[in-house]
DNA sequence: GCTTACTGGGTACGCTGTACGGGGTAGTCG
DNA sequence: CGACTACCCCGTACAGCGTACCCAGTAAGC
C-alpha cells in the first residue's frame, strides 16, 4: 500500500480545477467526459480497491477511454489527487450540534472518523498543505465554528482543530492498518503475538525489555476484546479534549 | 514525495533479518556485503535525498554492485524498509530523565521529534504495526518507563504513549511538509496566501466562509513570525500532556 | 579434484506517469 | 460553402520501478 503526497502538482492549476475556473472551449467536439466524472471514477477505484491500485490507466479503463484521454481533463495525477481530496471533503456531513464547544468538537472528530472510514485512502494521502478547494473550505469553516467564541485566539483555534484532526487521523490510521493486516494475513493481533512469543522469548525479550513485553502482551490480548476500537478512540479523544479544556480554564484565571 | 508502507513484506522474514537469525552459509564465496551495509546505504540515500529517490537500483549504485545483488541480502524492498526503520529506532537517544512522568513524557516527545527531523522520511513510512526489532523494542521500553507506576493500566500506558507519539508525528510532519513546500516552491506561506487572496475573494470566500478566511489569514500571517514551529509544537504537546494529567487526577478521586 | 552450495549480476517482464504527435471533428470566418 | 483551426481522442514511446529467472564464477567439504 503506497501513499502519495497531495499538493505535489501545480497549486494554481489545482485551484483552477477545484473552483471550475477553466475557460470553456467554444470550438471543436464536445468533451465526452467531465472533470467530475474522472474524479468520481478515481474515487470509486480508491474506495473499492486502494490507493496503489489507482493508476491513470486504471481510471481510464473504468471510464472506457484511453489513458491519455484523462490528460485532456486533468494536468496530471497529482492534480487529480487534489481534486479527489476536495471532492470527498465536500461530503463532510457538517451536522449542526446543540451544546458547548466540547460536544461540537467531539462531533467534528466523529465526522472526520466517518470520512476516513468511508475513504480509507484519505489516510495515506492527506497532506499538511491541502488544496484550498470549496470542499475543504466548507469543512474548515464548520470545524472552526466549534471553537469560535470560547476565548481562543485565531492561532489557538487553528491549533486546536489541527490537534483534534491529527489525533483522529492517527487513531483511525492505526485501526485501519490493523484491520488490513488482519485481513491480508488472516491472523489476528493476538494470534500473531502468540505465534512469535517463543521467538521473542528465545532472544531474551522479557529480560531485556520487561515493560515492553508485559504491556505488549496485555495490549495484544485485549485487542480483540468486546470493547475494541470504539473504546480506544473515545479514550484518546477524551484526553485531547481534556487538554483543550485545561487550556480554557487556565486562560480564564 | 511518495511514501511507502512498512510491514508490507513478510513479517517472519523481517523478524529474521532484524534479529540476525539467518542461518549462516558454510560453503561458497564470502558475501561482499552485509545487511547492515545495505541498510546503512539505504538510510543514507533516504536521509540526503528523500523516500521517492530510494530505489533498489539507487542503493545498489551507492554500494557499487548490481541491482539484483541486493536480493542476496534482503528479500525485497518492503523488508529493507523494515530493517531501515528498526535501525534508526535503534539510535533513539533514550536519555535518562529526573522528574515526574510529565518531564519524562516531554523528553520522549522531544526525542521523537529529533528523530523525525534527522530522518524526515520516517514521517512517510511509519506504520501502526512496525516490525518488532531490537531498535523498536528498546525505544518502546524507554517510552513505557515514562508512564510506569503512575496509576495507569497497561492498556492506558500504551494508549498514552501512542497519543504522544501520534501528536509528535502529526506536528512534525506538518512542519516538515511546510518547510519542503517553501523550499521547493520558493514562496512562503504568507506570500502564497497573499498571492491567492484575490482569487479566493473573487469566489466569495469571505462571505461564504467568514471564519475560515479570518483565521486562515491570521495563521498565514503569523506563520513566519519569530516564535514559529517550536512554540506551536510545545503548545500542542502541553495540551496532550494536560489531557493525560486530567485523566490521572480523575483516577485518583 | 570433484561436487555442491553459494555469490554476483545480466536480462527481461509487467507496471508506472506522461511527452509527443497524428487523425478525426465541429464551430467560425472569408 | 469551403477552409481554417481549435479541440477532441488516443497510440506509441520512454524512462523508471520492483523483481523473477537464469547463468557464470567461486570456494568449502568430501
Amino acid at each position: 500500500m503506497n501513499s502519495e503526497y497531495s499538493g505535489a502538482g501545480d497549486p494554481a492549476k489545482s485551484l483552477e480545477l477545484l473552483w471550475g475556473l477553466q475557460s470553456k472551449p467554444t470550438r471543436g467536439p464536445k468533451p465526452a467526459l467531465t472533470v467530475d466524472q474522472v474524479c468520481a471514477a478515481a474515487v470509486r477505484i480508491a474506495d473499492s480497491e486502494n490507493l496503489s491500485a489507482l493508476s491513470m490507466r486504471r481510471v481510464a479503463d473504468e471510464l472506457g477511454v484511453g489513458a491519455m484521454t484523462l490528460y485532456r481533463y486533468v494536468p496530471g495525477k497529482a492534480e487529480l489527487l487534489d481534486v479527489m481530496l476536495d471532492s470527498v471533503y465536500g461530503e463532510f456531513p457538517r451536522r449542526p450540534v446543540d451544546g458547548d464547544w466540547r460536544a461540537k468538537l467531539q462531533e467534528v472528530a466523529l465526522e472526520n472518523r466517518e470520512l476516513y472510514l468511508r475513504h480509507p485512502w484519505l489516510l495515506y494521502v492527506a497532506s499538511s498543505r491541502p488544496p484550498l478547494g470549496p470542499g475543504l473550505m466548507a469543512k474548515y469553516e464548520y470545524e472552526l465554528e466549534a471553537v469560535e467564541g470560547i476565548g481562543l485566539t485565531d492561532v489557538e483555534m487553528d491549533a486546536a482543530i489541527a490537534l483534534v484532526n491529527g489525533y483522529v487521523h492517527g487513531a483511525v490510521r492505526s485501526a485501519v492498518d490493523a484491520k488490513q493486516v488482519i485481513q491480508s494475513s488472516g491472523i489476528t493481533d493476538k494470534e500473531w503475538w502468540l505465534a512469535h512469543a517463543p521467538l521473542l522469548e528465545k532472544i531474551g525479550d522479557a529480560q531485556k525489555f520487561p515493560l515492553a513485553s508485559r504491556v505488549g502482551t496485555t495490549v495484544g490480548e485485549e485487542f480483540d476484546a468486546p470493547y475494541d476500537s470504539d473504546f480506544l478512540f473515545s479514550f484518546g479523544l477524551d484526553r485531547v479534549l481534556d487538554g483543550i479544556a485545561a487550556l480554557l480554564s487556565a486562560k480564564q484565571l
